[in-house]
DNA sequence: GATGAATGAGGGTTCATTCAT
DNA sequence: TATGAATGAACCCTCATTCAT
């Protein structure tokens, strides 16, 4: 018994059925019922930990979001160059791909559809996580503008928020099932990509022999 | 049940009046209901047109995605640089951006949700429809290496997934209200940073002076 | 153009057509559309010869009752032996076993649902049908009776009741498709139980020898 | 959705509403809202307990086809003549008149429109039921065979077969309304029919004096 | 807290029937 | 008379939510 609020056992019990239950339904498609025989518990229960199916979802995702952020922001103090550091940014990307594609394809659903009529608290969490990230590639690139790795004349706010587009993008092919392979040698291509993009000139970057 | 191409009047009415429930409610909360009431006639009569709610959403797509691709193929084949021709891509996508960013949610959401059912017709026709654009722009970019504008090193297939991974990714971001702005200014970004991902070393572009 | 009431043609095409998707579907399970279809009209055609789908069913069936029962009444004037009579009764309702079989699971299905509201004129037109056999099959054995062929004792009114109850279920084990096979061999069987039970006593049949 | 044992209570209810409604309006005229008001509780309620219409009216059935088959089989193990046994099925086939009657029409309805889709639990259990009797008929006839009661020449299973026939065309003109009266007056006749039918020629009952 | 039966609004779909052309 | 699009009432079934035990 932690010292949190109500009973966090089945409280989380029931988060990690749900979250079960609407990654291979959908959210459209899941019922409270299965959720609560995931669980293992009556259908009743469920509302006595969350108050309605969509209050369910948010908190699958609340609970999912603000978790695991800061080991990222830890591995950027370090005194690295700023490309090297939008490698590590899309080391870490690259190391939740899986979840990223996993939820990517239940929060769009989520946010086209169930959360029209509302419920913003899932859409700014969601939108504070973005913008939190782009703050912080928005960063990177200042630091290399300044200390010349980055190419003049690149408007921070803008590049981050392409690099962001493209690692979104990446993932939305992923849930789409368009034939897009995300391995080891696609996150160098997309590495060396974003270099040509984003560095100064000058650093042009060997042809690279691949493994 | 027609659904070809007799009584285009009504079908089209009904089309219309589907687009914009589909859009203001999503697939899920949209009702047959109110796509009549939209289209003035009884609900009853959208079944002499199309024979399920999902014929109806999946026609108001294929419709749509047929259309205007020509239009595109049309002005690649012009003899222009490769990298001239990226940029008409990017003038092409931009010039129907609000469109894909209006459609892009639909079809986002049916494909998350409603397609998970089965009804194979919309997602080959969107598969194809993406497999066609990487095509186009992979051949781009053969053409390029093989000129000497484009680095060496590339993999076509590979950037060329990249490339329209950004470009869905902004996309992706305008439907989800994140804050960017996508205008004439910004596509200039795009292009500077495909040029910076894609273009051979030497052929710097000069640092350009923004409006 | 015949001196009928209306158009013949048409009218008689519908029928038929009806006849066939009644049969094929059942009452329930038959749609006016596939009765157009069938009789390559169009659906509101139907509505200008037959009031509703209930009297088009009505209509099939009073049509097809009021046929070809003068033959056997034919049969039963010549001068046979009551017996006799019995067997030649039994040899018309074998010729028409299979229309029989085919229209009884009909009438039953009319008669037992669809018909509960009301609509009286194909339950009177089958009840008189009903009521003509059992009288000519009870004429039969009064005859019977006072020239000594069969039993003393039966009652006329009863036993053609028995009689026909015996077709009855006959036809109806059929339709149920319980595994009786209704053949010639069948039908002597028939024959004889009737005998056995209708037959005055002395007048015992030799003991047959089947095929 | 329970469909076997539990909640015997609420589940007979309904299954005694059901039965009700669909005896006095036939499979297609009932409605689900109808047994639910029939049985005092909500539309929803009734698929708590059955999981489809076609699933309540087969329990509706199948719960009462399996019960009292035993007693007959029971009376037919005592040491009595061949020809008294049929007597005996014919005294449990008049006990049980009005209940065939009732439930007849609905199995035949269901039998003949409803069942063409499919579902075939009822009929399979119809069916054997329908075995098992004229199996026990047969059996009968045989052992009257064997002890010289019934007249040689008979086969069992064809003799069987019109018994049984016999008895459901009684019960299909009593469904009908077709005017036969079924009281112990007529349960005699059939009895004396019967024994004209099957008993061997010699064993000629005496002309029997009636009430 | 836990349960799970009860609820009932709501939606997609069918189809007999009508009626303007 | 022929047509067939339009109608709309009706029905089965789902499922989130409630609440008495």
């Amino acid at each position: 018994m932690p010292s949190d609020s109500d009973t966090p056992d089945r409280r989380s019990q029931i988060l990690a059925a749900a979250a079960k239950v609407f990654n291979a339904r959908g959210y459209a498609g899941a019922t409270i019922d299965e959720v609560a025989t995931e669980a293992g518990i009556a259908k009743g229960s469920v509302y006595n930990y969350f108050k309605s199916k969509q209050d369910l979802f948010v908190q699958v995702f609340t609970t999912s979001f603000t978790q695991d952020e800061e080991t990222v922001a830890g591995q950027l103090v370090q005194p690295d160059s700023a490309l090297a550091k939008i490698d590590i940014v899309l080391d870490e990307w690259y190391g939740r791909f899986s979840k990223y594609t996993q939820e990517g394809a239940l929060v769009l659903e989520f946010w086209l559809s169930a959360a029209r009529q509302g419920e913003g608290v899932l859409m700014e969490s969601f939108h504070e996580l973005y913008l939190r990230w782009r703050q912080r590639i928005s960063a990177i690139i200042v630091e290399g503008l300044a200390n010349g790795e980055m190419r003049p004349g690149l408007d921070p706010e803008t590049s981050a928020a392409v690099v962001m587009a493209t690692l979104d993008g990446v993932i939305l092919q992923s849930i789409l099932g368009v034939g897009l392979v995300v391995d080891a040698k696609f996150l160098r291509y997309l590495k060396r990509s974003f270099r040509g993009a984003l560095a100064a000139p000058l650093l042009d970057e060997p042809t690279e022999e691949e493994a």
